[in-house]
RNA sequence: GGGCGCAUAGCUCAGUGGUAGAGCACUCGCCUUACAAGCGAGGGGUCACUGGUUCGAACCCAGUUGCGCCCA
């Protein structure tokens, strides 16, 4: 159970033998469940509720992983942190599910009954639903495991039954025979937002209605819904049909007369500017028969077949067209035919099925009221959307929202709270009434769209209706983390909910979106192209953190994540880069103390990535906190690698060589930079950081450790410098010997001519070691000199120089310096830019060129020695 | 049809007025005692196109083309 003592770490990170290890010590000792001390400030972010059927993918592991980063920072800044996990019922989704169950065993849910089939989910839910809250540990999130919720749970029905009530009360829940988008295989109403629109091959049949003068020509690509067409209608002021207004048609095949009406909303460009008027089956067409008096006549069932009499009665609605239009052909009334035809048609977002618009009596929410305030409490800045440009798409559907129908035909789910009496008597009773009784009385059969339910969820979680401290503490939630495409569906809604049922006030003050996980090239994933990507197999193979890393790298604000198996491989090495740098200091004894010591006993290279340090924890905070993931992500992943291990780690192996005082200093700068890059870093990848951190440092967690904070004080520019100079040169003199082919390991004789007055003076032991320059010794005889940062290094590179190679790269040095020259000369030369570009500027340019000039005198004259 | 967004290296993306960047991929050389899941060096871009504003434009403005998303 213990973490590997200081000095046997393995050469590899192994992600796997101490994930589940350290997550389940982080769940024994309660460190997810928020502190509730009076002192400290309150964070809450609610989980968006997975479907109880669902499983853990990439979508929702960037989700997670993003609102685990906010509240392992916010946990670390000392904040009471609640982060409220459950599920919801997914009411199709589950009953689907549990009838494709019964459907094995030969049965319908009607077999069962209503209560036996509703039993039945409950014991799928206890046995095989919720397997994503197993897979959330795999990842490693923090949530407050004691507080799992579930959208049908006693506590949030109440919920529902109580805004239910008071919504119906308050006249904003109505009943109405409306067209609703009916799923014919789902058999239920839909929402306008469970419906997905695609652009579909169809046909476009225009259709001759009446005869001779009377004749009009209608266009459909549902022609078999001209059996329930009770009228047609022209613009009023259409000149080639006002003579038919009024009058009466023979609808084809069917007998039936039917008027031509004039309405102002027929487009009269538009096709023949005359369409067919189909009211039970089409909103549009609802809308015109509502405005003329027009019959709704129902020609299709439930499951979308025909059921007008005649000859079509009893054929599947995709067969009734192909019926319709042979029948129509015949008696020569198809005027024209275009197949294929590409137009929107909707379909069932849970099934794929098409919809059948449909005439039906079904409960909506009037959102009119709710919507405004969901729109104002953005406008105002009580919600701030980030990023903000993601605002406008929230407006465009809060301001313009149509009525939400709420009831589905469905078992599964909170049942609606009315009673119809046996005299016509309509009843909505409360949480806490009795339901009527007695002969005659019976509860409506629908139940609530799961997204009511949802929609309750930042405050049902916490206990309302009741007065509980978890909802006066953390209502209103800090953040909410959703991807922007559930901006309509769930956020809007919560809004509207939340503002109305807790006194105005909004369910969240910040919503920050991110975007859709795609692959390497950006597509989409999809189980039939094949690119899809599983967390778990991820986390299997490269680790929680690596997976969470590559996730982060890519989530900008608002914009689609892309990731591939590539990624996730870098992501795995950057982990174990982490690994063998914090090693490699507990292998030389570097320890975390807490005071540093001063300035003054340290050596230009400690105060140099201290200063580094102190700069970076700024950066990184302030990009934490402007939910900048991808920038934090690559600005600690390089000042990791880049400057920790590249050039801190290489250059401290000299002082911790030498031993004594300058190895202590050493030591603890070391420790002290390995133990806040973790801290910083631990948001984004808990489990490595948190074994790293507790090797190193012994304490009690990284999961509670104290967030860093910038030090102003160790800000040092001066070291910053002496160090560039430091690494130019090393640069520099690697770059000559990899052009002449020395191999890495090989050590060569060489002469630092003219370090006693340069910067470098300190460093030389270290520039030794790093490039491998033995002293020269007695018979030291250089064969190359190479100026570089005021200084000279003579090389004796064992054997005669590759002419050839040095004059490519001396010529090559000297183009750019001559296109330095050329870009910096040109711009001083122009009068306009050194009277009005500012004086900074002006100065740098200036600098540029004289740095550029002597560059190419230096380069010339070298050219000049190789002869 | 309406609205919004995007176009920068082979791929995916940062970069909002002053020297074009990263990761991955690519080339060359290395098992140099933390790490080959590594180290060192290197190649690679008319910043979609046209015009404008400006001393100066990947960046601001207008238009064009192409692509994507949302809504109907």
């Amino acid at each position: 159970m213990t973490s590997p003592s200081r000095i046997d770490l393995p050469a590899q990170y192994s992600p796997s033998d101490v994930e589940d290890r350290l997550y389940q010590r982080w769940v024994d000792a309660g460190y997810f469940s928020p502190d509730m001390k009076e002192e400290r400030p309150a964070f809450s972010i609610v989980l968006p509720p997975p479907n109880v059927t669902g499983s853990l993918h990439i979508g929702h592991a960037l989700d997670h992983t993003i609102q685990d980063v906010l509240v392992r920072r916010r946990r670390m800044q000392g904040y009471a942190t609640l982060w409220q996990p459950g599920m919801d019922h997914a009411g199709i989704a589950t009953q689907n599910v549990v009838e494709r169950e019964l459907a094995k065993e030969g049965l319908s849910r009607h077999d069962l009954g209503r209560e036996a089939f509703v039993d039945r989910v409950w014991q799928w839910k206890e046995e095989s639903g919720g397997k994503i809250l197993g897979q959330m540990r795999r990842l490693g999130e923090s949530v407050d495991w004691d507080r799992v919720r579930f959208t049908m749970d006693d506590g949030l029905s109440q919920a529902v039954l109580t805004i239910f009530k008071r919504l119906y009360d308050d006249g904003l829940i109505y009943r109405a025979e409306r067209i609703i988008n009916w799923c014919p295989r789902c058999h239920t109403a839909l929402s306008d937002i469970e419906v997905e629109h695609t652009d579909d091959e169809g046909e476009l049949v225009s259709i001759r209605y009446g005869e001779g003068d009377d004749a009009i020509v209608v266009a459909t690509t549902r022609a078999e819904t001209m059996l329930g067409d009770t009228a047609v209608a022209v613009h009023p002021d259409d000149d080639r049909y006002r003579h038919l207004i009024g009058r009466e048609l023979e609808l084809p095949l069917t007998g039936r007369r039917i008027p031509v009406v004039a309405d102002e909303h027929v487009d009269p460009e538009f096709g023949s500017g005359a369409v067919k008027v189909t009211p039970a089956h089409d909103p549009n067409d609802f809308e015109i028969g509502r405005r003329h008096d027009l019959p709704n006549l129902i020609v299709m069932d439930e499951q979308g077949v025909i059921t007008a009499s005649g000859p079509f009665e009893g054929l599947d609605r995709f067969e009734a067209r192909p019926a319709v239009v042979a029948a129509l052909r015949e008696q020569g009334r198809i005027v024209k035919e275009v197949r294929p035809y590409t137009h929107a048609v909707g379909h069932c977002s849970r099934c794929g099925t098409t919809v059948e618009p449909r005439l039906s009596l079904q409960w909506f929410v009037r959102t009119g009221p709710l919507a405004k305030a969901a729109g104002d409490a953005v406008r105002d800045g009580r919600t701030r959307i980030h990023p903000p440009d993601l605002a406008g798409r929230y407006f465009a559907w809060v301001d313009d929202m149509h009525d939400w129908c709420i009831s589905r035909q469905l078992w599964w789910g909170h049942r609606i709270p009315v009673w119809y009496g046996p005299s016509g008597e309509v009843v909505c009773v409360g949480p806490d009434e009795e339901p009527p009784s007695g002969e005659g009385w019976r509860q409506d059969s629908d139940v609530l769209d799961t997204w009511f339910s949802s929609a309750l969820w930042p405050f049902s979680t916490l206990g309302w209706p009741d007065d509980t401290e978890h909802l006066r503490r953390f209502y209103p939630t800090s953040v909410l983390v959703t991807g922007y495409d559930i901006l309509f569906f769930w956020v809007a809604r919560m809004m509207m909910f939340g503002l109305y049922a807790m006194d105005g006030r909004q369910p969240f003050d910040v919503v920050a979106l991110h975007g859709m996980v795609r692959d390497q090239f950006g597509k989409k994933m999809s189980k039939s192209f094949g690119n899809v990507v599983d967390p778990l197999d991820w986390i299997d193979r490269f680790g929680a953190d690596a997976t969470r890393f590559t996730l982060l790298r890519g989530a900008n604000p608002g914009s689609d994540v892309p990731v591939s198996e590539e990624w996730v491989q870098g992501s795995r090495n950057f982990c174990n880069k982490i690994w063998n740098a914090t090693r490699f200091a507990l292998m030389n004894g570097a320890t975390v103390a807490a005071d540093l010591p001063a300035p003054e006993r340290l050596s230009a290279t400690d105060r140099w990535i201290l200063s580094r340090l102190n700069r970076v924890i700024g950066e990184a905070d302030e990009l934490y906190e402007q939910f900048e993931f991808a920038k934090a992500a690559d600005l600690l992943f390089h000042f990791a690698w880049d400057e920790v291990c590249d050039w801190y780690v290489e250059l401290a192996k000299t002082p911790l060589a030498a031993g004594g005082d300058a190895a202590d200093a050493t030591r603890a700068v070391l420790g002290h930079v390995l133990d806040r890059l973790l801290r910083l870093l631990h948001p984004i990848a808990p489990f490595v950081t948190e074994e790293l951190w507790l090797s190193l440092t012994g304490g009690e967690s990284l999961v509670v450790a104290e967030w860093p904070s910038p030090d102003a004080s160790r800000l040092d520019p001066a070291a910053e410098a002496e160090i560039a100079t430091v690494q130019r040169l090393v640069t520099e003199v690697r770059r000559f010997r990899s052009d002449q082919g020395l191999k890495p390991g090989q050590r060569v004789a060489a002469r630092l001519a003219g370090i006693e007055s340069s910067p470098v003076a300190p460093h030389e032991q270290a520039v030794r070691l790093l490039l491998r320059l033995e002293p020269p010794g007695d018979a030291f005889s250089p064969t190359a000199s190479l100026p570089v940062e005021g200084l000279r290094v003579e090389i004796d590179t064992v054997g005669t120089i590759d002419v050839a190679a040095e004059r490519r790269r001396l010529e090559k040095d000297l183009a750019a310096a001559k296109k330095e020259i050329e870009q910096t000369s040109r711009k001083l030369g122009n009068a306009d830019f050194v009277a009005k570009a500012p004086d900074a500027v002006v100065t740098k340019t200036r600098d540029r060129l004289a740095q550029a000039e002597a560059d190419a005198t230096r380069i010339e004259g070298q050219l000049a020695t190789l002869g």
